[in-house]
DNA sequence: CACTCCCGCCAATTA
DNA sequence: TAATTGGCGGGAGTG
């Protein structure tokens, strides 16, 4: 149907003239209006067109799902997407008939309406940012240019930058598949690990633009000169595809998008500004750097930053210097994978090089983390990505592969988050309590279910350690989102481990097992992005699910707000911009989180932190059990890392069928319909002290989850598997009773109130960190009292596929996020703890989040999600409970 | 005037 | 050779 308007329209350039325009006034008095002179003069045509080119722009942007026709037919009504570009359309359709030149004058959009950012908006309105992984769609650059009322060069410009961070990817001429946002996240990772190798010593040490900026300078002069600017891009881009080579000239739109958003993703404070941008690119470019050419780069990177501007990642901003007020650009969208990254890096530059790991190239990358998840997920894009590849040829290849390699990347990335979180966890719980988890704490505890056989594991004694290992856990757990099945095979021998109990070190596992009594509590903000991406993917998505549900569980959900404050870095930043994104993130969403408030309801545990939290433990843990069948899919959460992960989770929680449902917290789930999508099992702190709440993703394959359910006793879920990277968003922690991390058999029978309560408040930003504990909970104690009537008895599983992340973006900008969350590492006394955490922990929280949020802010911002948090969301409660143990 | 960045020529690539 | 892509920079719109 579309079609034959098109060509009507002006099949190609023709109608490059403005459609609005000249439309209006052909269709309504061309020749009255003096006003429309110019191009209307151009215009051979007069083309009625043009007004019904707007309408169906707007009907486009209308029915974002729909794209098409349906929403054609539909044409008039504005909807809201369009609202804005189309409103004006529309009016002037009307208004012209009227004929008044003003009108025309309004109308005229003038450059704002013809704007690459607003042309990108109502592209992308036509599309769901989460589409379903099994509907594929297709995108006909004809089609669209029609639609949209544009030539075609314009949507070149869009679906390049589009495609540099594959949501897009070419299939064939003319056509481009829409991947949506699930796999942004990934290649974010990808794109930061990348960034870090080719810039990170520029920025990372030395942050700030004018640093940058010498550091570039050095760079390029010295070192990057000749491989390490290239080589990395290349990775990231070509190299890993194919190789292919630089057929043309690169293709410069897309790796300038790729590097500008590396520039982001590496500076610590989000904000790069043009010139250095530019000056950046053009090094890499290694083209003379002639002021045209300084000129020209500027004017692509406008380009870019308008699209990034409208997938809500960056905004314009001012950075004023000595000099004067520079324009530049902050990043507002997900920033957490920094946190992996760092202490990933190396691994992360590994994973970068993903698109290698399918050559074979990646051994490093194997090494630390490994194929498999990559490969899963790979094997789950593929099918997207593989067609472009191989159609493109050259200059798609890079891209599809990259695609694969990012989604691997992913995963490990997320493992580390993890870790990060777990090191987080641990210090504020150290803080909070007064524990000292360097026990073992969090070495033990963690089993990381992931990988079972892969030496990937590592275990982290120390709280930085923890990290590492995480990295090396990565690999191993990363199982392909897709895969999870497969997954669960390897996973499956790490799952007994865990149950056993015994896991309870396994170095780089990317996953932490959680001897069942353990609690956990996650927190933190989501970002929204992961959420959102979970969310759609039912089955593919499941990876994504994974991340997704770490954000999710917190309160990420219901509060988009609240999520930023759950990240402690947040306050930084992003504030506003994290609102945008969530903002924009939860309307993508397809699901919402569900979000299991659980307001304060559930003090149970409060004043007996330890018992209570061991029961609130326990319940969590029977959920997840229950949930397991969904429950491997924590791993898959992750989406595709760490599918090992999940596997292992998922035995870990298989481990109690049953569960009394407690109180716990209600389960959000969100997307359980799909099997694989990833479920998040909250669990909501009871006690106060700790409450930990525990977030699992449960999707996977309930085969697995099954599997292990039987084997495990009710409460005793072994291990609880968190997919790094979902955790590593929120701030989790958690823990209980150490007394015997590794204690193997766990099952029911440690008393909670042995284990003692962290509560690990978001601290870090970034971090995330840990876990704990041991000793399992008998489920006895927490059982029904606390919980909370809201759930069903086995409402378990939660299928949040989104979770979110809301901190991880501000977490970033946090310079403590960003740096090593931090050592966990006292965690002395057990018990004790739990005991005043509340009022302790404030301080701590404090501190810890000063530290992170850096200024004097943090302590207000502070406040503020708490307060706000808990009231909002689980994932803020959370925090604000490790901070204020409020309850 | 400086900042943005639209527009579209035209070359490189593909089909 | 025609069509598709997309680099590039003039120069217009904005503030």
């Amino acid at each position: 149907e579309n079609i034959f308007d098109r060509s009507r329209m002006a099949p190609k350039t023709p109608i490059k003239n403005e459609p609005i325009d000249l439309s209006k006034q052909k269709g309504c008095t061309p020749e009255r209006n003096p006003i429309t002179p110019v191009k209307i003069i151009d215009r051979p045509q007069p083309d009625p067109w043009t007004p019904t080119a707007n309408l169906k722009i707007l009907v486009s942007a209308a029915s974002p799902d729909m794209r098409d026709r349906e929403k054609k037919k539909e044409l008039f009504r504005p909807i809201e997407n369009s609202e804005q570009s189309d409103t004006p359309d529309s009016l002037q359709y009307d208004i012209v008939d009227d004929s008044t030149v003003d009108e025309f004058e309004k109308q005229r959009p003038s450059r704002k309406q013809k704007s690459l950012g607003l042309l990108c908006q109502k592209f992308l309105a036509r599309y769901p940012n989460y589409p379903l992984s099994t509907e594929k769609t297709t995108i006909s650059l004809d089609e669209v240019a029609s639609i949209l009322g544009v030539e075609r060069r314009r949507i070149y410009d869009i679906v390049n930058v589009l495609e540099s961070l594959h949501l897009v990817s070419r299939v064939a001429k003319n056509q481009y598949c829409w991947h949506g946002r699930h796999n942004l996240s990934q290649t974010l990772k990808m794109l930061q690990e990348a960034g870090e190798l080719q810039y990170g010593e520029l920025m990372t040490s030395q942050h700030k633009e004018q640093d940058l900026e010498y550091k570039f300078e050095k760079r390029k002069k010295e070192t990057i000169p000749d491989s390490q600017d290239r080589p990395l891009l290349d990775f990231s881009e070509q190299d890993c595809s194919s190789a292919s080579a630089n057929s043309r000239k690169d293709k410069s739109l897309r790796i300038m998008s790729q590097k500008f958003v590396m520039l982001f993703l590496v500076s610590k404070t989000k904000i790069v500004t043009l010139d250095i941008a530019a000056k950046i690119l053009i090094e890499e470019t290694q083209d003379t750097v002639d002021h045209s050419k300084f000129k020209t780069k500027v004017r692509r990177l406008y380009d870019i930053a308008n699209v990034l501007t409208s997938l809500g990642l960056i905004k314009k901003v001012h950075v004023t210097e000595e000099r004067g007020r520079k324009p530049a650009f902050k990043w507002i969208g997900p920033v957490e994978f920094p946190e992996k990254t760092d202490e990933l890096r190396g691994h992360s530059t590994t994973s970068d090089p993903l698109p290698g790991t399918q050559r074979g190239t990646c051994v490093q990358y194997q090494t630390s983390a490994t194929g498999k998840q990559r490969f899963t997920r790979h094997a789950s894009f593929n099918g997207a990505q593989p067609c472009e590849a191989t159609r493109r040829k050259v200059s798609s290849e890079p891209n599809s592969p990259h695609q694969e390699k990012q989604a691997s990347i992913v995963n490990s990335d997320e493992n580390s988050k993890m870790i990060n979180l777990a090191a987080v966890c641990r210090q504020k719980i150290e803080e909070d309590t007064g524990y000292v988890a360097k026990n073992s704490n969090i070495t033990l505890p963690l089993s990381l279910l992931p990988v079972p056989g892969d030496s990937d594991f590592c275990v982290n004694p120390l709280p930085q350690a923890v990290f590492p290992v995480v990295q090396a856990d990565v690999p191993s757990f990363s199982l392909p989102i897709g895969i999870s099945s497969q997954a669960s095979h390897p996973s499956t021998p790490a799952a007994s481990k865990a149950e056993n109990g015994k896991p309870t070190l396994v170095p780089n596992q990317p996953f932490l097992c959680f001897p069942s009594s353990s609690l956990f509590m996650l927190c933190g903000g989501l970002q929204e992005n992961n959420l959102s991406e979970l969310l759609p993917t039912a089955g593919d998505l499941g990876n994504r699910s994974a991340e997704a549900q770490a954000a999710v569980p917190p309160t990420g959900c219901q509060k988009r707000s609240s999520h930023k404050c759950s990240s402690p870095s947040a306050p930084v930043d992003d504030e506003e911009p994290a609102a945008k994104k969530q903002t924009l993130e939860h309307s993508f969403l397809p699901l919402s989180l569900i979000v299991p408030k659980k307001p304060s309801e559930s003090p149970k545990a409060e004043s007996s932190p330890g018992s209570g939290c061991s029961a609130a433990v326990h319940l969590e843990m029977d959920r997840f059990d229950l949930a397991s069948p969904a429950a491997p899919e924590a791993a898959n959460k992750e989406s595709v890392k760490p599918s090992d992960c999940q596997e292992q989770e998922k035995q870990s929680q298989n481990k109690d069928p049953d569960e009394p449902p407690p109180g716990n917290e209600p389960i959000s789930k969100e997307n359980a319909s799909q099997p694989f999508q990833p479920q998040y099992l909250y669990v909501q702190p009871t006690a106060g002290l700790s409450s930990f709440n525990f977030l699992f993703s449960a999707n996977q394959a309930p085969g697995a989850i099954s599997l292990a359910a039987n084997q495990m006793p009710s409460l005793s879920v072994p291990c609880v598997m968190v997919p790094s990277a979902a955790l590593a968003s929120f701030p989790l922690v958690c823990s209980p009773s150490f007394t015997s991390p590794l204690a193997p058999a766990p099952d029911s029978s440690f008393s909670a109130a042995a284990s003692t309560n962290f509560s690990m408040s978001s601290l870090a930003p970034t971090t995330p960190v840990f876990i704990s504990t041991t000793a399992v909970v008998t489920p006895k104690v927490s059982p029904a009292p606390s919980v909370d009537p809201q759930q069903p008895p086995h409402p378990a599983l939660h299928l949040s596929p989104v979770l979110t992340r809301s901190c991880s973006g501000v977490k970033l900008d946090s310079p403590v996020c960003m740096g090593h969350p931090v050592t966990l590492l006292k965690l002395q006394q057990p018990t004790s703890a739990p005991l005043t955490p509340k009022s302790i922990r404030p301080a701590h929280h404090e501190a810890f989040f000063k530290t992170p949020g850096s200024l004097g802010d943090p302590v207000a911002w502070k406040k503020h999600e708490g307060n706000q948090t808990r009231n909002a969301s689980s994932v803020q409660r959370r925090l604000e409970i490790s901070s204020t143990s409020p309850d």
